[in-house]
RNA sequence: GGCCCAUUCGUCUAGUGGACUAGGAUGUAGCCCUCUCAAGGCUAAGACACGGGUUCGAACCCCGUAUGGGCCA
């Protein structure tokens, strides 16, 4: 029993995108549950199309979603070298070979000849189109005249002309095609480089490659392959071909650019965006596995062991299926209340440091930013979020909008300055300034007043924090500190009885 | 246009001839909790594309149609 060798084989011509990561997802799964073999493999052999730091964010992003590879790049491996571009003699050695076993032949046509050939097919309005053999059927006289006059040439596999190919595709079962259909693919071009057919397939075969798990693109480029290790002797491997990714509105191919959805919900398409964003790598793995796949149809939530231990070609779906942008945000939201919190902070540094302008080691050593952190933890979605939630903490500065927001339906302005005026005053007071005292303080002072908690406690809020929305309030004047929430409750009643002189910043002590 | 693949709630999926009054999750709506927003709890609506067969019996097997997707042109 052979031990199964899978492998990853992007190209550096873009960074590595969501469906190139689940690709490598399940090549990667399937090889840790089987105790075998991933190998990654670079195919750079398009020259023209090469995208200058596609190579570093392909292992980076691989890396990030903790996707190891066994041989590779930065790895080696005893199949190396993994570069398709230092494998040329190889290809070049192979495709020779089959020239000299009648597989393929060289063929010198021109491009205008070929345009020339094209254009008479579609005048004639051809069925079928594609290059139509004439090199293959060349006399020796002819063959032998056309390589004395030094004409460049290409090599083209001599695809059988009639019957079927019938392979199996380990998903999707037997699927057969017409070799009539099939054409007579270049294999190796004429300035001696392979074209992807005969690259990946001598590949795969010298890198001792047992199963193929890719894209359904590739799907039909699977005949021509089949015919190529037939054409070899080589004995094909297992072929699995994944659903591809579609946008999340369903409609075509997740293309290589950031989609927009109606709501206005802009869905990335590269890991690396997925990052900067604050999604986790460990959300991000447990995601991606269930985009065509899927645990026991029960569980959303789990982590690598348990996704190794169950994973199985057989059950991967064979339908396309729409990107569940909604889901992966669920799913982040999940992986971030499951963090331990000092984990949490530690992650949520980068973030922070950037939105707030301020240094790293000062916000490790924030105790207002400590105290708030569990509230943070279970509102946001994703990293770059929890600066919204605690920002007021690093401001001076808070600027109320308008301040007629302070002032909820059925009170007036002098009366809610009344009543922010006795909570300052009630705050000054209180003995101890911590959670628990500030809350019994504000409830008394809200039956004190006669008014509705959700009236007084709003307009502290956003007197203090400027926002509607914050974590909740008692801990959040907390951990404000009492001089700067009385400072921005003096400023807030200033504001209020100065109303009707538009917007009012509070400019305030320091921090 | 040709070839190939696919088709279960809006979406991701469970389901491999009887356990299906078709399960889970997300999203949506409502209720509870509640100082806001979340989180959490409960509840609701929501799918086997259609038409023929095969079979005692079909979401599941076969054929056709439709639709979607991929590749090639």
């Amino acid at each position: 029993m052979s031990t199964v060798r899978v492998r990853f084989a992007p190209s550096p011509t873009g960074y590595l995108h969501i469906g190139g990561a689940r690709t490598a997802l399940f090549n990667w799964l399937y090889a840790r549950h089987t105790g075998g073999t991933f190998v990654l493999r670079i195919e750079d052999t398009d020259r023209a199309r090469f995208v200058p730091g596609s190579l570093e964010d392909i292992f980076t992003s691989l890396r990030w979603l903790g996707l190891d590879w066994d041989e590779g790049p930065e790895v080696g491996g005893p199949y190396g070298p993994y570069y398709q571009s230092e494998r040329l003699p190889l290809y070049r050695q192979w495709a020779d070979w089959l020239v000299a076993h009648g597989k393929a032949y060289r063929c010198y046509c021109t491009p205008a000849e070929l345009e020339q050939m094209r254009e008479a097919q579609r005048a004639r309005k051809q069925e079928t189109t594609g290059y139509d053999r004439r090199c293959r059927h060349l006399s020796p006289a002819e063959r032998a005249a056309r390589e004395a006059e030094g004409r460049p040439w290409v090599v083209r596999l001599a695809v059988p002309e009639t019957g079927q190919v019938t392979f199996h595709d380990a998903i999707r079962g037997d699927i057969t095609f017409d070799n009539a259909r099939l054409q007579d693919v270049i294999l190796l071009k004429s300035d001696g480089w392979p074209t992807y057919h005969l690259a990946n397939v001598v590949d795969d075969h010298f890198m001792a490659i047992t199963h193929i798990l890719r894209g359904d693109e590739w799907l039909s480029s699977v005949p021509l392959h089949w015919h190529l290790y037939a054409a070899f002797g080589w004995e094909p491997p297992v072929w699995a071909h994944l659903p591809v990714i579609l946008n999340p509105n369903g409609q075509g191919k997740m293309s290589k650019r950031e989609i927009i959805m109606p709501d206005g919900l802009v869905v990335p398409v590269f890991i690396h965006q997925y990052r900067e964003m604050g999604y986790l790598p460990e959300a991000m793995f447990n995601f991606l596995c269930g985009v065509g796949w899927a645990l026991d149809g029960f569980t959303e939530i789990y982590d690598r062991a348990t996704a190794i231990a169950a994973f199985d070609i057989a059950h991967v779906q064979a339908s396309p299926g729409a990107f569940p942008a909604d889901k992966l945000e669920w799913m982040n939201g999940v992986y971030i209340r499951r963090l331990a919190p000092d984990d949490l902070l530690e992650r949520l540094l980068p973030y922070l440091a950037r939105s707030l302008d301020q240094p790293i080691e000062v916000l490790r050593q924030h105790e207002g930013l400590r105290l708030l952190l569990p509230f943070v933890q279970e509102r946001i979605k994703k990293l770059s979020e929890a600066a919204d939630y605690v920002d007021y903490l690093f401001r001076r500065e808070i600027v109320v909008p308008d301040p007629a927001e302070l002032i909820p339906n059925g009170m007036t302005a002098e009366t809610m300055a009344t009543a922010l005026e006795r909570a300052a005053q009630t705050l000054e007071a209180l003995p101890a300034w911590e959670e628990q005292a500030i809350e019994t303080a504000l409830r008394d002072l809200v039956a004190t007043l006669g008014l509705k908690s959700g009236q007084l406690f709003g307009a502290i809020r956003l007197a203090t924090t400027g926002k509607k929305v914050s974590p909740p309030l008692f801990v959040t004047l907390q951990a404000i500190g009492r001089e700067q929430v009385c400072a921005r409750l003096a400023a807030a009643v200033a504001g209020l009885r100065a109303r009707g002189r538009g917007p009012t910043a509070a400019v305030l002590g320091e921090a």
